[in-house]
DNA sequence: AAGTGGTCTAGACCACAAT
DNA sequence: TTGTGGTCTAGACCACTTG
């Protein structure tokens, strides 16, 4: 029997693995260039493949972003905090401190691709809402002009039909506000949070580079009476959000 | 000038295309063989690095799974529900509707590597707990014989040395009801959510195929008074978990 | 033993970015 | 114009799984 020697990565993994901790150690920045294909070719002789190979690696586990014709970048990563309920959140709790930095500054979303359709519900709007038909509100998210969450709110349409809900701008304080003018007021919501890989639209629509995932947060919205009234599927780049929840014990 | 054609997906992209189509539309179910490298390399007379890239692309986006010497198969989502807060959660709301699909069976979660250490506060767990001394509980939790979570709970050391929490056996209740029994039952808890893919020892802990990014739970407990009395860093394999919070309006 | 995915070489042509 | 990453071919050897 040949003695069992610990099998030693491939190349190109211990390639990455010295560019991973370049990048965590803090010698490569936050949008510092990494080395190019040719120059891992040279530095440790192999061939293009495999280099691309190591950058790959790097790109899949969302540390680098590669730049067609420039060259393979480190990853920015500056996320916004989302708070599931204000009510109870910080303030009062913990001095304020933070787990994770974040841009708290408040910067204004834009929305573009707004869309109001009647549709037949699909899925889970139709377990949820317990309907066969729906109106939707999709609309797009975007932060300093770079898109960062695609949302699709869905509403009972015998509920919301020739409503201010199914007209592009609902008035101050946006749909829930309407919904209460309706006697409907949302009173209570749940949440259902995921993280996947997005499929090839949802990556196109975020633009989001390789190696992202995307958070995404199904919340319905119901009643005093516990009436659904609303379910809101959200798609958000996970590399700009901190989602945040607060409760009592 | 040329005539703007708009350009063709490269061919890699089309077959990864056509396979994707087959798996969410159902054409290939959980569990299924994909066709392999050499199926595609003579269906569509590509090289075989163009049919590993079509393949890397499903691999990638978390739809499909390698199993070396074997084949591709499609992979299999069953996830785990974990509540935020029970207190308020769906029994009462919305007829106990779910809006995903999941394991409810509450199989038994099972734990190993289980270690207790005192160590210098790290980053996080500094700021948040205000000190610069920690006990940490670490361990990994299996359903099913298969790991889905690794987690570390952190507790200031001037509040826990020598009592029942840094013992491996916590007693009834586990760690809260400990540390009630010192007078710093919690209050309240803040948690915070992303979502990313997962480090090479993240990976190898929880067994993680490519593709499959983790979700990242921080979950501060802060006692009556205000002080936070636990770090809970929690690493959860995204296929396997639907996080789920409930609040009121 | 045959088939599968995993790694790697040595070329090629292209589109795009920087200069 | 030069260098970069993006796609693709045509081979090779290996480790592993399955029959």
């Amino acid at each position: 029997m040949e003695s069992p020697v610990p099998h030693e990565p491939p190349i190109y993994r211990r390639i990455a693995d010295r560019l991973r901790d370049a990048i965590l150690s803090g010698d490569l920045r936050d949008g510092d260039r990494l080395p190019g294909e040719n120059a891992l070719m040279s530095e440790y002789g192999i061939a293009r493949a495999t280099a691309r190979q190591a950058l790959a690696v790097l790109i899949n586990e969302g540390l680098a972003v590669p730049k067609r014709g420039s060259g393979v970048y480190v990853r920015r990563f500056r996320p916004i905090r989302r708070h599931g309920s204000r009510r109870l959140s910080r303030e009062q709790w913990g001095a304020g401190r933070a787990i994770w930095d974040s841009d708290t500054s408040g910067r204004p979303y834009t929305v573009d691709d707004l869309s109001i359709t009647r549709e037949p519900a699909a899925d889970e709007a139709a377990r949820v809402l317990d309907c066969e038909e729906v109106w939707v509100r999709r609309r797009r998210y975007s932060v300093d002009g770079r898109p960062v969450q695609i949302a699709a709110s869905h509403f009972p349409a015998l509920l919301v039909s020739d409503t201010p809900i199914v007209v592009p701008d609902t008035g101050p304080g946006g749909v829930y506000a309407r919904l209460r003018d309706l006697g409907h007021a949302p009173a209570h919501f749940t949440e259902e949070v995921r993280a996947r890989m997005p499929t090839p639209e949802e990556s196109a629509k975020l633009d989001l580079p390789a190696g992202t995932p995307v958070i995404v947060v199904c919340r319905a919205a119901y009643a005093a009476g516990g009436t659904a009234v609303e379910l809101n599927k959200m798609i958000m780049d996970a590399a700009s959000y901190v989602l945040q929840y607060d409760f009592d014990a």
